[in-house]
DNA sequence: GTGAAAGCGCTAACAC
DNA sequence: GTGTTAGCGCTTTCAC
C-alpha cells in the first residue's frame, strides 16, 4: 500500500498505478461522470458517439466499477445468500449448482452460509442479510431467520426477498419451491406394495422435519391405497444420513419377525443400510428389498443398484434463483412450484 | 420503497423506519460517529464510560454497520471468493465446510464461483475479483485466473492473496495447501504388490492434471519400489468421475488377461468401477481387487467396502482458510503445507 | 443528451 | 480520549 488505501494495479512492469476510477474514465473521453455512469447503466440515453468514447477509454483504462461505491449508492449488492442446514451434505451439491448458474446469467452472485445446527451462526448470517449484503436469500433450511427456537424476541427484520427450497416453511408467505414428497412417498409404498410385499419397513428422517413428516403422510397413504394396515411397529427412526441408515440396519437384522421390504427416506440411508444388512450375511432383494429417496449419484452405481424417488435436484435450484430473480426485479413469482418427482427402479427392490 | 432507496424495518407495526445509521447511534449516544466507530473496532482506545453508552445506544437502535460503506472507506471486503472447478462434485463439500468454518471465525464471507469449465465464468471472476469485491481467494481449480488457456493476453492483474487448494499450481508464488499425492499413490500401489498382485492397472485422473501427475508418478515409484515393471498396457484413462470409472471397468471386463488389482485414483472411479465388474459377472475381490483414493463416505458403506487412501478434506480446508487469513492480516505463512493422509484397508482389496 | 453537484454511511487523519 | 471533517467511488436528481 502506497497511499491511503487504494487499490494497486501493475500497469507496466514494476510501475503501480491505482486502479481507474470513474472520473480517469471520463476525462479520458471527455464527458462527465455521469455520463460514464449512463453509458454502463442506460446506453440508450447516451448519444453513440459519446457512448462509443466512453467505451473506448474503459478498454484502454481498464475500468471496473467499484461494487461497494455502487452499492452504497444504490443499495443493491447483486449478492444472494444461500442457507444450507450443511454444507457436506452431498444431497446439496447438485442443486447448489442449479442455484448457481442461474444467478450468475442474471449477474447475481451467491454467497453460501452453512448453518452446521449453530444459532450463533444463523444469528450472525441474519444480521448479516439485515445489514444489507445481499439482495434476496434463498433458504434450504426450512425456517425463516430466527425462527429456530420459537418467541425468542425477534432481532433485526429481514425485509428482502425471500425464498424456501425444498424445505418448505409453513406459515411463511414466500415462494415455497419444493417436490411432492407425499405423493412420491405414497408412490414408492404402493410400488412396493404391488409386488407382493405386506411388510414395508419405513427409515423416517429427523423428527419434526417438513420432508419427514409429509413422506411419512406419503408412505401412510400408500399403504392405505393398497389396502395395508399401517403397523407403527414397521417404523425405524433415522435422519436421513448414512450412519442413522446403517442402525436402522441393525434394527432391522436383530428382528425375528423381519419385513420383507424397507423405504428409506434417503438413498444414503438406504445405502447404508444395504451394507449392515450385507455384513448380516443377508442378500439384496433377495432377503429383503430396499428402496431410498432423492437418486444421488451413488444410487445408480451401488450394489445392487437401489430403486429410489429422483428429485430433479438441479431444476429445483434453478427454479428457486429464477423465483428469487423474479422478486428481487419487482416481478412477483408463483406461491409455490412444484417440480415432478420420478420413481426409477433398479434392482434392490423385486417381487415379493 | 418509499424513499430514496433506503432499506427498511419495521420498528412497530405498520409504521416503517429506516435503518438506525452511526449518526443516529452517535446521537443517542451523545458522542461522536467515530467514537462510535471506535467504540466498535478498537473498544480500547474508548473510556469505558462511552463505550457502555454506544453498546446500550447500538441495542436500542439495533444498529447494523453499512458494510458497503465500510468496504468504500476501509477497502476491506471481509470476503473470501473460493473457486471450484465443479461444485456439484462431492468431494469438495466437506473441504468447503472446513474452509467456511475457519472463515467465519475469523469474521469472513466467503464466495463460491463454480467455473464449470467455462472460460466465461472464469473471466467474470476474475473481473468480479480485480473489481475488489473480495479480499482474498482460494482456488482450488489447479491454476491462476486466465492461466487457462495460455498467452490469451492479460486481463486485469489480481493482486490480492492467493492460496492453492489440492490441486497445486506449478508456477505460482503462492501458499499450497496440499496432500503428497506421490507418496500416497506410492503406497497403495506397494500395498497392492504387498499382498502378492504382480498385475495392477491403473485408472488415471484426467490428462494434464497435476494431481494425475503427481500419483502417476507415486504409483510408477510404489511399483518400482516393490520390484514390478512398469507396463503402460495396464493404464486406463479416466476423469475421477463415476462415469470414467464404469468405462474403465469395460475395458477390464474384455480384456483376456485380466489384471489382479486395480487402483482407480478417486473413490468413485472406484465405485463405478466395481459396479461395471459385477454386473459382468465378476466378484470383488474375489476375482480382482480394487483399490480408491479420497475415502469418500461412501468409501466405507459401498459393498465390498472400499479399501482407499484417505485425505483429510476438511483439514484440508482449514489450513488453507488459515493460510489466506494470516496473508489478509499481514502475517506471512509457509509455502507449502502438506497434509498427512492414511491408507485405509477395507474389504475391496484382497491377497492374490 | 449532458453536466454539476449532492450524498449514500462509514473510517481515518488530524486537531485538540 | 474525543470531535471535526474530508472523502472513499459511484449514481442520481436537477438544471439546462
Amino acid at each position: 500500500m502506497d497511499d491511503i488505501g487504494h487499490k494497486d494495479r501493475p500497469e507496466h512492469e514494476g510501475i503501480v498505478v491505482r486502479a481507474a476510477r470513474i472520473q480517469d474514465v471520463a476525462k479520458l473521453a471527455d464527458v462527465s461522470t455521469a455520463t460514464v455512469s449512463r453509458a454502463l447503466a442506460t446506453p440508450e440515453r447516451v448519444s453513440p458517439e459519446a457512448r462509443a468514447r466512453v467505451l473506448e477509454a474503459i478498454a484502454k483504462t481498464g475500468y471496473v466499477p467499484n461494487p461497494a461505491a455502487r452499492t452504497l449508492r444504490s443499495q443493491k449488492t447483486y449478492m444472494v445468500l444461500v442457507v444450507l442446514p450443511d454444507l457436506a451434505n452431498t444431497f446439496f451439491s447438485k442443486i447448489l449448482r442449479g442455484i448457481e448458474e442461474t444467478l450468475f446469467e442474471a449477474g447475481y452472485g451467491m454467497i453460501i452460509s452453512d448453518l452446521d445446527g449453530s444459532p450463533e451462526k444463523e444469528a450472525h448470517f441474519a444480521a448479516f442479510t439485515a445489514a444489507g449484503r445481499v439482495d434476496g436469500a434463498i433458504l434450504l433450511n426450512g425456517h425463516l431467520f430466527g425462527q429456530s427456537r420459537e418467541g425468542e424476541g425477534n432481532p433485526a427484520r429481514i425485509t428482502i426477498p425471500l425464498v424456501a427450497l425444498c424445505e418448505g416453511i409453513p406459515g411463511a408467505d414466500i415462494p415455497q419451491i419444493e417436490i411432492d414428497n407425499r405423493a412420491a412417498a405414497s408412490r414408492m409404498t404402493q410400488h412396493l406394495a404391488s409386488l407382493g410385499h405386506r411388510s414395508i419397513a419405513y427409515v423416517s428422517g429427523p423428527p419434526g422435519n417438513i420432508l419427514e413428516r409429509e413422506r411419512f403422510q406419503g408412505f401412510k397413504d400408500g399403504l392405505a391405497a393398497s389396502g395395508l394396515p399401517f403397523d407403527p411397529g414397521l417404523l425405524i427412526a433415522g435422519d436421513y444420513t448414512i450412519e442413522s441408515g446403517m442402525r436402522a440396519g441393525q434394527d432391522i437384522v436383530v428382528r425375528q419377525d423381519r419385513p420383507t421390504a424397507v423405504f428409506c427416506t434417503s438413498d444414503e440411508m438406504a445405502i447404508g443400510l444395504m451394507r449392515t444388512l450385507f455384513s448380516a450375511g443377508l442378500s439384496i432383494p433377495t432377503d429383503i428389498s430396499v428402496a431410498g429417496f432423492d437418486d444421488i449419484e451413488f444410487a445408480a452405481v451401488a450394489e445392487p443398484a437401489l430403486t429410489t424417488i429422483r428429485q430433479p435436484r438441479r431444476e429445483l435450484g434453478q427454479a428457486a434463483a429464477s423465483a428469487l430473480i423474479d422478486l428481487l426485479q419487482g416481478r412477483s413469482s408463483p406461491k409455490r412450484i412444484r417440480l415432478e418427482t420420478e420413481l426409477v427402479i433398479r434392482d434392490s427392490v423385486a417381487p415379493l
